[in-house]
DNA sequence: GTCATAAAATGAGTGCGCTCAGTTTTAAAA
DNA sequence: TTTTAAAACTGAGCGCACTCATTTTATGAC
């Protein structure tokens, strides 16, 4: 995680040359002193020390110290793991995110009708957020704004990385004449998700209920993939 | 607010019946005692200093005390205003907001293409949140998500203000036959608004470039229109 | 006016997220 | 091994949002 390696290029040109270092560490393929171990446990068991406190007792009643305490570490060594409590949230429940978001495009094959798929991913998005509620209303408020710049990249990452993975389907619809083909299929990604993600969020946000969302975000992406139907 | 008249009704049915009550109270045009009048005042002052608080130096290098300070009152009152710091600032905003929507659907000619009408509407949007970026940052992240249930309600009314003001637009452009009209006017307001709000969340939240923002949100909004006009 | 009662205001106190000056641990140099 | 330097860790302490037992103020009855 902190490219070590910068840049590995055989050209050693003009960044502040360091000639000896290059003979001091040339055959060490995984060195992991004692130091990056102890770094990497410690990661883990604050990850799944805040894991568990949060599903146990949500996000907001439970206090860093008991993460700390949890994960046996003082209380401001957690800090320097995660810049924020929102931050810890966010570092916890990425991963397990991201892998969702894969393997749900994975499994969702992309000769199936538009529509049929974006509402089988969005579907498995929401059951995610509905089997732990409070966890995803604390989630969704961190991920759809946050204040910390430095947060930004890896945040974004996950509406980008469902955006993205869009794409490509919205591309082969248009290859197989479903779809119409003067169309960024970037851009209707993002327009797919949009969609999604404001109804998500009024949903979580709002306390509405359930069978509404499902109602209104399935007349809305009916809507907009009929939109972008080739006629 | 209070609603100190729950049921007028000349039926005085099962409930607790104070019949002397009616006799007391008959013909008060207007009585605004004492208290009325200071809580009245004192909750403008509120508001008042809150909102050159923010405007000066910022929601989160504003403290409470400051506020309470600067409006006459103890720091503690100020919590029977506003449920919290976050409350105050909806408090705050919520007005000038409405208002903002208000004229601005007003002074657009609902004549004009769909497209040009919303384009126009949210450029003013844009614009006033951009004349006080911080102070939109902050309001944002309040507007799109909020934890407490007892604060839903005046604040989904904003997004709702505008997506429901959308909603005569297309149905208009569907009269003179520019948009579909096998198409929910409703519904279709939502979605035009779902693709403003989320670019202006990912703007707000993540530094993006203004530049970048009006660009993509121009192309979803040109795409969505697109999608939806009569053919 | 006095009294009784309810409403409103108060600010010292509480809890928690986060900081930072000081301490300990690791790794490399001598 | 000892020395040195840097990286990692620590927890007492700070600032601030928010609470609540107590005090002040307004209002109607007499």
């Amino acid at each position: 995680m902190k490219a070590s390696a910068v840049a590995r290029r055989t050209s050693n040109g003009t960044a502040g040359a360091k000639a000896p270092a290059a003979r001091r560490a040339p055959a060490k393929p995984a060195p992991e002193g004692r130091r990056e171990r102890n770094k990497r446990e410690k990661l883990q068991r604050i990850v799944a020390a805040a894991r568990a406190l949060f599903r146990a007792q949500g996000f907001d009643k439970t206090t860093t110290q008991e993460i700390a305490e949890a994960a046996g570490i003082g209380s401001g060594t957690l800090f320097l793991y995660a810049k924020s409590k929102e931050d810890l949230l966010v570092l916890v429940f990425r991963d397990e995110m991201s892998e969702l978001i894969e393997r749900a495009f994975e499994e969702i094959p992309d000769t199936l009708p538009l529509l049929e798929q974006t509402t089988m991913l969005f579907d498995r998005f929401i059951a995610y957020h509905r089997r732990d509620f409070a966890i995803a209303q604390s989630l969704l408020r961190e991920l759809s704004f946050l204040s910390n710049p430095a947060r930004r990249d890896p945040v974004n990452a996950i509406p980008n990385l469902i955006a993205n993975n869009l794409a490509p389907r919205v591309a082969a619809a248009q290859a197989r004449g479903e779809i119409r083909r003067d169309l960024d299929p970037s851009t209707a990604g993002h327009c797919l998700f949009s969609v999604y993600y404001q109804q998500l969020l009024i949903w979580a946000g709002s306390y509405a209920s359930y069978a509404q969302f499902k109602r209104n975000l399935g007349k809305l992406l009916e809507f907009v993939v009929e939109g972008m139907r080739a006629r």
